[in-house]
DNA sequence: GGAAAATGATTAT
DNA sequence: TAATCCTTTTCCG
């Protein structure tokens, strides 16, 4: 259940991990036989994310790019032999990667450790597997078929040259509820439920504003805290939006004179409970068919 | 042991 | 708006 910081964690791992290399590859769960062996052998050049999606580039890329998105439940398991030195924690039994975290586990029985669940594709090296489970997409691409697909995305606040302005245009040009347009990956890509819940909080946004009707100053102060929040849900392997200050002015008062929050999120999944910054119950509605959490006075137009 | 929910997105009606 | 796909985990009886 990843969000775009999930992706861009994973790809640097994919790179620490198996850039250079050639790995084996196979399909335990049997749905994805044809593109196991079409990759099978191949060297790993570099893994590279785009908002949601994952791309890893196989020798040739030019028609062997392996193209995932994990949807809503797809999660890896990596599992090292004990040997390689990564950056990533190493520590107890293997274990499932939901939330970002992204973790080589030192096996103590066997190297490589039998897949667990529905394994659609499994990729080997001497020293490191790595375990897909659930994927929405996982497919075999041409550049051109990745090309497309980027083509489609809006700009990622995890690019470091990401156009920011791009992300402006998109919101002017509709007026669907700011909420949706935050969840469109064309016009921003990598946001999900709980960064576009938490980013509008944190800018004091009413959800249901037109996406149009949202000042120019507010549309960039969302852009500037995602970026923040996003780079440290890289760093940390989780979303974690209560570690630092809402900026909008509305909380200024309250900041001055109370304490953290306890959990990691203002609105999300906290239906009923009291606002951090005002106490007033946070609200929930389906929209576009997920939930959506906020705080109708922090977050009230005008 | 079964239902529901989950950090998603596409397709059909 | 609804149905559909993909899978695991949590909660309830």
């Amino acid at each position: 259940m990843p969000e775009g910081h999930t992706i861009h964690r994973l790809a640097g791992a994919f790179n620490s991990l198996f850039a250079g290399r050639a790995v084996e590859t196979v399909s335990p769960q049997g749905r994805f036989i044809a593109g196991a062996e079409l990759l099978s052998g191949r060297t790993i050049v570099r893994a590279q994310a785009w908002g949601k999606h994952l791309f890893v580039h196989f020798d040739d890329e030019f028609s062997h790019t392996w193209h995932v998105h994990l949807g809503l439940y797809g999660s890896w398991t990596f599992a090292g032999d004990g040997t390689i030195e990564v950056t990533e924690v190493i520590g107890a039994p293997r274990r499932r990667v939901s939330e970002g975290e992204v973790e080589i586990a030192v096996v103590d029985e066997s190297f490589p450790p039998p897949p667990r669940g529905q394994v659609r594709l499994r990729i080997l090296e001497k020293h490191a597997v790595a375990d897909l489970t659930g994927p929405t997409t996982c497919a075999v691409r041409t550049v051109d078929e990745v090309q497309r697909v980027i083509a489609r995305l809006g700009p990622d606040p995890l690019h470091p040259d990401a156009d920011a302005e791009c992300f402006i245009v998109a919101l002017q040009r509709r007026r669907i509820p700011i909420a949706a347009a935050l969840m469109d990956q064309s016009v921003i890509a990598g946001i999900g439920n709980i960064y576009r819940a938490e980013a509008l909080f944190r800018a004091g946004v009413d959800p249901m504003k037109p996406s149009n009707a949202v000042s120019i100053e507010d549309a960039m102060a969302i852009w500037h805290d995602l970026v923040e929040l996003m780079t440290d849900g890289v760093k940390v392997g989780r979303i974690i939006t209560t570690k630092t200050s809402p900026h909008h002015s509305r909380f200024t008062a309250y900041l001055s004179q109370s304490l953290a929050p306890t959990g990691p999120f203002y609105v999300y999944q906290r239906t009923g409970l009291g606002c951090e910054v005002c106490a007033t119950p946070i609200a929930m509605t389906e929209l576009a068919g997920r939930k959506l959490y906020w705080c109708l006075t922090c977050q009230s137009s005008s």
